[in-house]
DNA sequence: CGCCCCATTGAAGTCTTTCAACGCAGGTGG
DNA sequence: CCACCTGCGTTGAAAGACTTCAATGGGGCG
């Protein structure tokens, strides 16, 4: 029960090439002059705080995938959602004294502590700064929203393929291939998330790749269509994905 | 195309009995004595506000039930939660512009409108009340984060126990008998919020009732045992509350 | 009074899960 | 260096859960 399964934190200046990062999450760089932040290497596997910690601090994704899930006393267990590169990770459990999730690096992760009295003061002093803090609350509100829309409505190919296509937009905001890129999380966190079975996951990717719309060898995706995969995303080209 | 489909507006002073309602969500008191606040009354069947249209303001449930819905351009739809009495509804919509949900009117409402540019300004003069509102916010994703934990791990009978009991533990909370309440909403509002369908919930039910643990005429539910409704929503009790 | 929506229940059908087996890749230790 | 082991991914077949289709009754509203 280590307090925080990390690598040695430092103390460093704020960089700027973060400022575009974040189109529509907290202005970090105007943060960072209200404020010394703290910057951390977490490894794949390590946990970036665990639920039942005291909250103390809030985290912006420098470098690396995140899987964040929630978990009961009975052992029920899900996945709800993979924060990646520019996104800010602990707002969830603001307010509530210690933290509500787990929050665990898929590959070795860079990211920036921001301790909350320190985000507190800067709000303070700052007024834009909290708007956006605020804005970022919400957007996570309408997201998770999105993917209650997502589960609660499509079938299991059209959960994957909605899968795939939020994963090649955010790819694509962040500046890398939208049509090829590499699965940082294993079937079973994937099928945690969209509500399924690690094997139903599995099939899904096989219907979308015998149907042409992806290549996928065992994590590595790519998307021989776009426009069909959101039509299955979407609902409506359903019946053909399937088939 | 109304833009506000609700009755007559007025400008009224803030009720404050209030203050008691919203232990852990705004500080609407406080707020009442910065801004200038106004009441409605919608009734049942009517929206609050409706996806698309401009976003200009906050709504504090002072009395009533509520319904919020997502819905696609391709027609899939998804009731995403069912506001009462001391929530805070819009907050899902800040910093989009427009309100990206709908919200109707289960039955006759009061709500109190606060206009954002207000409630921003009354933020900025009052630290605290910016405190509560980021709490309230945080409160709310935390809320969405457990029901996707309930929709990803239990059956159909299980979440319409679960239901049962966050319905009982929020009028417990309004001061409402926990045991015997009406449901305000329709079998196919609960089915579209547990990610099943009309008859599985009205079957669920009959489960529940067969097994003694509820007994249900219509939309009336009855708990004869809040233990047991809670295991079956825990997941232990299941074998015995489906059969 | 009649209509329509809501709720309920049965039976058949479909989709997902469960159970099982197998291959592959990476890490460990002999 | 190779054998082994373990976890991950894939696929098939059977089982199960939920959905779909259909029919009926009740209640509210015009």
């Amino acid at each position: 029960m280590t307090a925080m399964t990390a690598t040695t934190p430092a103390f460093v200046p704020f960089p700027a090439s973060m400022l575009r990062l974040v189109p529509d999450s907290l202005d970090i760089a105007a943060l960072s002059a209200q404020m010394t932040v703290l910057r951390r290497r977490v490894r794949g596997g390590q946990h970036v705080y665990r639920a039942g910690q005291p909250f103390r601090a809030l985290f912006f994704v420098h470098a690396g995938f995140l899987r964040r899930s929630v978990a009961t006393a009975d052992g029920r267990e899900q996945v709800t959602g993979f924060p990646m590169r520019g996104e800010l990770v602990g707002v969830e459990s603001i307010g509530s004294g210690h933290y509500t999730v787990d929050v665990v690096a898929l590959d070795d992760c860079e990211i920036i502590e921001l301790p909350y009295p320190a985000v507190l003061d800067a709000c303070a002093a700052m007024p834009t700064l909290q708007g956006a803090l605020t804005q970022a609350l919400a957007q996570e509100l309408r997201r998770d929203q999105y993917w209650m829309l997502t589960l609660g409505t499509l079938n299991a190919d059209q959960r994957v393929a909605a899968f795939l296509q939020d994963l090649a937009a955010r790819h694509r905001a962040l500046g890398f291939s939208a049509s090829h890129f590499v699965l940082r999380m294993s079937r079973i966190d994937i099928a945690s998330f969209l509500a399924l079975k690690h094997e139903t996951v599995t099939r899904a990717l096989s219907h979308l790749a015998a149907a042409g719309i992806i290549a996928v060898e065992r994590r590595e995706i790519r998307i021989a269509c776009a426009e069909r995969l959101g039509r299955c995303a979407g609902g409506a080209e359903l019946a053909r994905c399937a088939a």
